[in-house]
DNA sequence: TCGATCTTCTAGATCGTTCTAGAAAAACGA
DNA sequence: TCGTTTTTCTAGAACGATCTAGAAGATCGA
């Protein structure tokens, strides 16, 4: 049963080992009749076609590509946001006939050897919101495996598919300076606060990551005179968003506006102040980033992103040859919805 | 720079690349000393390890399991359901440090010979709410390749984690019959399902899901009075919920209650009720299957299964040798929350 | 001191393809 | 009819590792 290679069906219709591997690979090679005889014999002997790693091995393409996630997988695709870049990729990856290898990167067995970003048979990879200085992107460039970050990266010849991330967050800040607001609270994902609650309050250089840090950046350049608290309630992640917007609404200082680093954490703070009988764009102003699907119904406002688009650079920067960018600005837009409003007078 | 491989490095140091080798797969198979020198010496040849591709053709282990999925991926991802699932297989993958490789069915070039499907450099499949009877499944058995999948099958030799369909549709069967309820509409998803904005009436024997399907006889097993509806809005998505509740809220003949076939279908028929000042358990009553974690905030009735168990169930079985179940069956309850009640009088 | 055991390393076959070069046969143009 | 091109097929060498068996030297107990 086992064990029926190319070899087997070469033999069996009395052919050379190189013709079966033509009559698979490149049909314009061989009579049609012999291919049709071929292809029945390989039928009847239960050979299910090239094996896929003998011919990585030799033709040095794996017909995969790697993404790289943050920390747990299971987090990395809370975010729709997520799963409209991953859309965005595995489209351009259909097309080339590619794979999608996850690679998830526990943080832990990253430094010895035995990881999946070292085994992983892959051609190229996408790292998707994973810092550059990841041990992982290290491993990566070692093995000389080419890499798209969705990270705009300092380095000029590093490949990236990005957004100006201090300016996106410049334009909700001139949003909210023009409403009238001075005092807002920034919710931002940080794995480690399980403090309080899982609710801890951070100051700038204690954010840890460089999406966040641009962000407030931008915010913060676009707001001068604002008071600007960050708070993070755990995860990226609407539970999380949620849990930071309860601290805040409950607290004595309530700020006028709360923005969320992420839609989902920006609709977390919706259902928050929902629960406690406030209306967002009336009682508090809310706004978040990305303009995920569910950000319109809700009423969110927000700075769009084109996310599925993004994937799609990507995949073409690592599959398609005519494609020669290697540095990818992607444009970004305020959304004004019913979530935002003036601020109340004090 | 290019082209450094074990026997470079067995070169450079002096040693047969069998040792190379060991050095990094087998520690104790030769001298500390040894083994540093030739870990230093890779590194500063620029060898960042063996090459997946010649382990995976030799050790016979490709380090990654695949994932088949339903659909085009996009739409696979918009249900919380499946990112849980994912989340406990990539869990159980991480243990066993190996990769995910994602498989999109792309309904077209199934046929032909150039699909993931065939190419997929695999030891084993996890075949996730596609039908036993797809093509790709017949592939991935004829390449001899392990697969798990999530629908019960009727070949008792077949290995599959999944939950009893009928007896969880029949527990909210029972439950929206203990409450009056004898008209009522099942939201389905049928990507075909394009005409009338989208919006189409069913007849049963054109569902064309297996667990759809088992979902419908177990409500209707559970309630033999009542009249049922098939309804469809497009995918399974908040959307389409969403769309296939408006076409029922807006017309004559209402029903008592709107069953979704998934949570996200529910929520979505939960805000059609919201915009037309209906509130949910009252006025009519929605419930869902699954019970993602949106279900709860949102208060809809739904029957819960344990989404990431089952991911890891299905890692386990694919991946643990330790494991020796071939057949799982999961525990369902019913969890009731205030999006159901009595159906009002006529 | 001698055989037995353990540690450390190596030679060479092997995994199942695809690729390069070229041979044999068929078709073609003049 | 003869060289030339085209079609169709093949031999044999890669690809880069891991595995099996076994050799050489070190260690050990008696």
């Amino acid at each position: 049963m086992a064990g029926v290679t190319l070899k087997t069906v070469a033999q069996a219709v009395g052919v050379s080992p190189s013709t079966v591997s033509n009559a698979y690979n490149k049909p314009d090679q061989l009579s049609t009749a012999l291919r049709e005889r071929i292809l029945a014999t390989a039928q009847e002997l239960g050979y299910a076609g090239p094996d896929a790693s003998a011919r990585a091995l030799r033709s040095g393409k794996a017909g995969a590509i790697g993404v790289l996630f943050t920390d747990k997988l299971s987090y990395a695709f809370s975010d729709p946001y997520a799963v409209g870049f991953l859309a965005g990729l595995a489209e351009v990856a259909e097309e080339f006939s590619t794979s999608l290898l996850l690679m998830p990167l526990s943080s832990a067995d990253i430094v010895g050897g035995s990881n999946a970003v070292q085994q992983a048979a892959i051609d190229a990879a996408a790292i998707f919101c994973v810092p550059g200085d990841h041990p992982a992107v290290d491993i990566l460039s070692a093995r000389g495996i080419p890499t798209v970050s969705t990270d705009r990266g300092d380095h000029p010849d590093l490949c990236w598919v990005a957004i100006d991330e201090v300016e996106a967050a410049a334009k909700l800040g001139q949003h909210l300076t023009r409403l009238g607001h001075r005092d807002i609270v920034v919710l931002v994902d940080k794995a480690e606060a399980q403090a309080r609650d899982g609710v801890v309050e951070l100051n700038f250089d204690e954010v840890g990551c460089s999406d966040c840090e641009s962000r407030i950046q931008g915010l913060e350049k676009a707001m001068p005179d604002a008071r600007m608290r960050i708070v993070s309630g755990g995860y990226n992640s609407f539970g999380s968003g949620l849990k930071g917007a309860e601290y805040v609404l409950d607290s004595q200082d309530r700020p006028t506006a709360i923005v969320g680093l992420s839609d989902v954490q920006a609709l977390g703070a919706m259902e928050a102040m929902k629960v406690r009988g406030l209306i967002p764009g009336r009682d508090l102003t809310v706004a978040g980033f990305d303009d995920i699907p569910a950000a319109e119904p809700a009423g969110l406002t927000t700075v769009h992103q084109p996310i599925k688009d993004k994937g799609r650079a990507v995949g073409r920067i690592l599959l398609d040859p005519a494609t020669t960018d290697r540095q990818v600005l992607m444009p970004t837009e305020l959304v004004v919805r019913a979530s935002s409003g003036p601020a109340p007078r004090r």
